[in-house]
DNA sequence: AAATTCTCCTGAAGGC
DNA sequence: TGCCTTCAGGAGAATT
């Protein structure tokens, strides 16, 4: 389930291999993902160069000569750097074509996207709406205070709310707010200022950890060669309930909250 | 305005 | 062995 460290070693790793090159097309398998992927899209891109490749929230952002190539991972959704005549699977529903190698996107689920912007990005309608990087400066305890003021709904909703703070998904909501010693269903107008400050410096100390160790391998994630991330080792709560909390030997209780599963300490929560 | 529910999709896991 | 049900979830859209 990619979250922001996993579209970061995303872009870490194909961003080597892609920066700079000329871009050769575009192969479609299965344009139905989230959004259909454009249908004349290997001839907008085809001979253009790309030049970065920039991340904003989860969406990894492609830029070349006239726009940019968005692309979601969705939750299922993984990017890998092959030779152009690797045979494709099942799910491999997405190729770029740039310089020597393919970029290939296999996504079993299909709620990523691959979607073409000729526009500034910052007037895009999937972009305008979304709040401050988690490990920007603008992301603070201060900020995320003033915004949960009047706000009822569980702490847990509020982190995962992309309009508050982008990136934080199921996973590292519930890894932040058991550092934090904060219930997830805490109402986000009933946090303090001083317990705010505490979760923004948890929120940021997990995903920065996340990203050092190239991200969270569940089911589907894995780097563009083909590796696991090993934050997977370092989860505390997401998925183990029943097993003993690492601060006071309590058993991890699973919940759903907001309609995701949600895993906490009961006694270390509050 | 805020909060909740619905929706897309496939594979894994559990029940009988 | 096999079929059925349930669950997993990112996040925009629809609804309450």
């Amino acid at each position: 389930m990619p979250e922001l460290p996993e579209v970061e070693t995303s872009r870490r790793g194909i961003a080597p291999h892609l920066e700079g090159k000329n871009v050769k097309g575009a192969i479609i398998r299965q344009p139905r993902l989230r959004w259909s992927i454009p249908s004349d899209l290997n001839d907008i891109i085809s001979g253009q160069t790309l030049h970065r490749v920039k991340r904003r929230a989860k969406y990894l952002l492609l830029e070349m000569d006239s726009g940019h190539l968005i692309m979601h991972l969705g939750m299922s959704g993984s990017l890998r750097i092959l030779p152009p005549e690797t045979t494709p699977g099942p799910h491999d529903h997405f190729d770029l074509l740039v310089g020597d190698c393919c970029l290939r996107l296999c996504d079993p689920r299909r709620f990523g996207a691959v979607l073409w912007s000729d526009q500034p990005l910052d007037q895009h309608p999937l972009l305008t709406q979304l709040g401050p990087e988690p490990l920007g400066d603008t992301f603070t305890a201060e900020y995320l205070f003033g915004c949960s003021r009047g706000r009822r709904l569980a702490i847990k909703s509020f982190i995962m709310n992309s309009k508050m703070v982008v990136g934080v998904g199921n996973i590292y909501a519930s890894e932040s707010l058991f550092l934090a010693g904060i219930h997830p269903q805490r109402a986000a107008q009933r946090i303090s200022l001083a317990r705010y400050k505490k979760l923004v410096t948890c929120i940021q100390d997990v995903l920065s950890r996340a990203i050092q160790q190239g991200g969270t391998t569940l089911r589907d994630f894995q780097h563009e060669d083909g590796k696991p991330g090993y934050f997977t080792q370092e989860l505390l709560v997401y998925g183990q309930e029943g097993k003993l909390c690492t601060q006071c030997n309590n058993p991890i209780t699973q919940r759903r909250i907001g309609q995701r599963s949600s895993f906490y300490c009961k006694k270390c929560q509050r």
